[in-house]
RNA sequence: UGGGGCGUUGCCAAGCGGUAAGGCACGGGACUCUGACUCCCGCAAUCGCAGGUUCGAAUCCUGCCGCCCCAGCCA
């Protein structure tokens, strides 16, 4: 099983603890996980969003999933479908309680109003350009709009008409009215709405004008009872402005709003050799370096899903990454370590050679099959075993032979002895060249007596190889997969340099590849451990089509390959 | 020159005034019909730096240094 380590104590849990023992919210912990959908999730959401869900199980309290859908001009119902997916796969229990932001664009009007009745928003006709010029900069206070002072009335009115399509896109805001000399940007009169003559995708052209995040989304937390608004760092300098908001709706909406929600912010996940930010990825999709926002080699949910990592993995993963607010970025082998460790008791083991060298065993008599027993996942005997057939002429890989060994290697060379795993011993006799010199074959005897679970021989080897075949080899594709990314930080490259140089080596695809007949009559979304090579899974996008591809979900770890490395 | 954050081993991360958890990575060894798995052992005289308070500081105070975020009618 798949340990996971003590859930160790973090900053966010500890806040939450207090927040319940205080009684706060009468001592209810309410999280969500609010997506924009205008893009596929990845492994950095799936933290966040564990994140939120494992606060809520740990207190026994709720989680809401709610699209974020303020902006009608970015977003699809293509992404709400695949987020949707993605979730439920990731195994998070929202109940009843999925929302979108765009149900309650009603009460968010009437918010406003009464927010303009109180002299603390007003209609702003300054052009996109003017405003940024009286936001004033990092260093210099803003100056106030002219319009800042409007009556209540005219306010009221002009508000009624943005809302009636009587304006055209950008010719006037609803603006907060705060603080223009704020050391905070956000606290400068933040736009509240906008004009968009834009059709949104659950609302239709029922409105043109829709809410910015910054007012929308306090908003819609503490409509939802949210008690705990976790999100990502960059949104600290937001939390003025987000309690403003919800102080403002506490007191102006006390008929709808009773909960006092309160944002937390975490560092974001990073991970080494992977980009995270959404534009990068949807530039490898869309310029073609891969396959689609599921292909194996993105850091997307379905990508991850896609190569054959199991649900429990990333969770497995998030946990141990903790939660913290400073930056940081998560070595790549520690998500490969979840992913082994996960599998490793689950996976049956199987045999494929994915460079094949072919061995005759020149004592074995042509034409004899011999169906051998092999254990499903040894130490696991409700795994039960298989036959696999063996015969005269196998397949071996080929760096499995070499011709002038190191004495430390201990697969097969000339006038050694190697185990064929859950078969015979065999000795190398002879290495058969093509006229190039190249080594096409090799020629071997076995030993009758040594068959495996009876071996009488006393005979010791230290090298056990799989093996495959010749006669009965099922045929199948294998897609190996490297990172798609040479630079173990992408995110800080140059963009132009990244993309320029990916990877060439992240996609390699064996044709062809020799493996025991199961491989060939499983389930599509099966797992497999190929014996000594790595952990696969049968692409179901592909047995669709009726073709059989496994997908390398992650590399045994190999440390032969490692020592004869540090021997170069 | 403004505001908000962050700095504990190679990478994460506990620690919240009482004398540096844990994981990954790495090194060594045992075991092994997967050079996998598993199991042992090792891996921070020191917590960005410098002062100060204290019997005692990674934890409190002061001052430096370094890194990240913010000037969308994006989220």
């Amino acid at each position: 099983m798949a340990h996971s380590p003590e859930v160790t104590s973090n900053f966010i849990y500890n806040i939450i603890s207090k927040d319940v023992a205080e009684g706060k919210n009468g001592g209810r912990v309410h999280t969500r996980f609010p997506p924009e959908p205008n893009g596929y999730l990845h492994i950095g959401h799936a933290k966040a969003i564990l994140l939120n869900y494992r606060m809520a199980k740990a207190f026994n309290g709720k989680f809401n999933l709610r699209f974020d859908d303020t902006n009608p001009a970015k977003e699809e119902q293509e992404f709400v479908d695949s987020i949707l997916e993605d979730l439920r796969w990731l195994g998070v229990d929202w109940e009843d309680r999925l929302f979108y932001t765009s149900d309650s664009f009603e009460l968010k009007y009437e918010f406003a109003r009464r927010l303009i009745k109180a002299g603390r928003a007003y209609v702003c006709d300054l052009s996109q350009e003017e405003i940024r010029q009286y936001r004033g900069t990092l260093t210099e206070p803003g100056k106030e709009s002219p319009y800042r002072n409007r009556s209540v009335e005219e306010n009221l009115d002009l508000f009624e008409r943005m809302r009636n399509g009587e304006f055209p896109d950008g010719s006037r805001v609803l603006r907060a009215k705060i603080d223009m000399a704020s050391g905070n940007l956000n606290m400068r009169d933040p736009v509240l709405y906008r004009i968009l003559h834009t059709s949104h995708h659950r609302t239709g052209n029922k409105w043109c004008i829709y809410p910015m995040y910054d007012f929308d989304h306090p908003f819609t937390d503490a409509l939802e009872g949210i008690t705990h608004s976790l999100c990502s760092i960059e949104y600290s300098d937001h939390r003025p402005l987000y309690d403003w908001v919800v102080a403002n709706a506490l007191e102006l909406m006390p008929e709808v709003i009773k909960t006092r929600s309160r944002q937390i912010e975490f560092a974001r996940l990073n991970l080494t050799y992977t980009v995270m930010s959404k534009r990068k990825l949807r530039r490898l999709v869309e310029e073609g370096h891969v396959f689609g926002w599921d292909d194996p080699r993105m850091p997307t949910i379905a990508g991850l899903r896609r190569r054959g990592v199991r649900p429990s993995a990333i969770a497995d993963f998030t946990e141990r990454v903790g939660v913290a607010r400073a930056d940081s970025t998560i070595d790549l082998a520690l998500l490969e370590h979840c992913i082994r460790q996960d599998l490793q008791d689950h996976a049956h083991r199987m045999m494929a050679v994915l460079d094949p060298l072919k061995v005759v065993i020149t004592n074995w008599p042509e034409g004899k099959t011999e169906m051998l027993e092999l254990e499903n996942l040894p130490g696991d005997e409700s795994a039960g075993v298989r036959k696999v057939p063996f015969g005269r002429e196998i397949y071996i890989e080929r760096d499995d032979f070499m011709e002038n060994p190191p004495k430390s290697f201990h697969r097969l060379a000339p006038g050694r002895e190697v185990r064929l795993k859950g078969a015979y011993i065999i000795k190398c006799d002879e290495v058969i060249r093509d006229r190039d010199g190249r080594i096409i074959e090799l020629r071997a005897s076995y030993d009758p007596r040594t068959k495996s679970g009876g071996d009488a021989s006393g005979k010791k080897v230290k090298g056990v190889i799989h093996w495959v075949s010749v006669a009965h080899a099922a045929r199948i594709t294998v897609r190996l997969f490297e990172n798609l990314f040479t630079q173990e930080d992408p995110e800080g490259e140059n963009e132009e340099e990244l993309f320029a140089n990916l990877n060439p080596r992240s996609l390699t695809v064996l044709e062809n590849v020799p493996a025991e007949p199961a491989l060939a009559a499983a389930a599509p979304g099966s797992r497999f451990q190929f014996m000594r090579k790595g952990y696969f899974y049968l692409d179901p996008k592909d047995a669709e089509e009726g073709k059989i591809v496994y997908n390398l979900t992650v590399g045994l770890r190999d440390s032969w390959a490692k020592q004869m490395q540090k021997g170069q």
